[in-house]
DNA sequence: ATGGTCGGCAACCGA
């Protein structure tokens, strides 16, 4: 069985449903994993997604700020969420595809919004930036995630770190960048280990070749100046390391009418 | 070295 699952920072899912719909008509992905829905879970649009063919959710989200959801063509088993750093602020849902979608080993997806950061990289003076590093720890020792109860588990998300030096434009001017410096690069990675998590989209683009799924509003030439970070990730446990069929970073919704800052990124299983 | 742009939601906060 071929299953699709899409992950995708949409900076409010409301606004951009449009881009959405044609994300989705143009991908078909099974799953479509979402962040920053910015969207209370009672003015969410089940409606259009129903539409649209994903008539199975799971929401986490809140008024105004963060917020994930994952849209699903397939039945889920079950749904949960997991609080990181006492903080109910919309950051992690996970969903189980297991026998009601087919499935003979259920197959767990976890779809995380690592927070920000903030500017200043220097945790003893920004709250944010020391809230980023406890999410990282939590994220390193949570046990669901270390030792999965589903040995076929996928991990997507934004996770808001561009952890390899061919992950951001340049390497050198980043270092103290946050998103790109050494100690969050580290704490991920060690969220990587502890779980043998497999980094999907380097399978298919080693390094040295520049992989960005980010480029920031803030330049007036996105395209041309091409000053992107990989801030979303896709990664699967060893046992799914040879079912990945797929990956694509589909770039081209970086162009269209009011975009994300974030661009989707699509991985295939063979399951 | 600096400022540059978005979205939510109605003055700034978060990214």
């Amino acid at each position: 069985m071929r299953i699709s699952i899409a992950t995708w920072n949409i900076n409010s899912v409301r606004l951009r449903i449009d881009q959405v719909a044609r994300f989705v008509k143009a991908f078909r992905p099974d799953v479509l994993c979402l962040q920053e829905t910015k969207c209370p879970d009672q003015k969410f649009p089940l409606k259009r997604f129903a539409r649209l063919g994903y008539v199975h959710s799971a929401l986490n989200g809140q008024k105004g700020y963060h917020g994930v959801a994952v849209l699903s063509r397939l039945p889920f088993d079950q749904t949960s969420m997991r609080i990181f750093c006492e903080r109910s602020d919309c950051r992690h849902i996970a969903a189980v595809l297991g026998e009601r979608a087919g499935l003979r080993d259920p197959l767990a997806i976890h779809n995380f919004y690592v927070p920000a950061g903030g500017d200043e990289p220097d945790p003893r003076i920004n709250a944010k930036f020391a809230h980023k590093l406890a999410f990282l720890d939590e994220m390193r020792v949570c046990a669901e995630l270390a030792a999965a109860p589903h040995p076929r588990a996928i991990l997507v998300g934004d996770l808001n770190v561009a952890p390899l030096e061919h992950d951001v434009w340049s390497h050198k001017r980043l270092l103290d960048v946050v998103s790109h410096t050494p100690i969050e690069c580290e704490k991920l990675t060690a969220v990587q280990a502890a779980g043998s998590w497999i980094d999907v989209m380097r399978g298919f683009i080693p390094e040295p070749t520049k992989l960005y799924t980010w480029w920031s509003y803030r330049s007036p030439d996105w395209a041309g100046a091409d000053k992107g970070r990989r801030l979303d990730h896709v990664w699967v446990k060893p046992e799914l390391g040879d079912r990945v069929s797929a990956m694509t970073v589909a770039k081209q919704a970086r162009a269209w009418p009011r975009p994300s800052d974030h661009v989707p990124v699509v991985a295939t299983l063979e399951l």
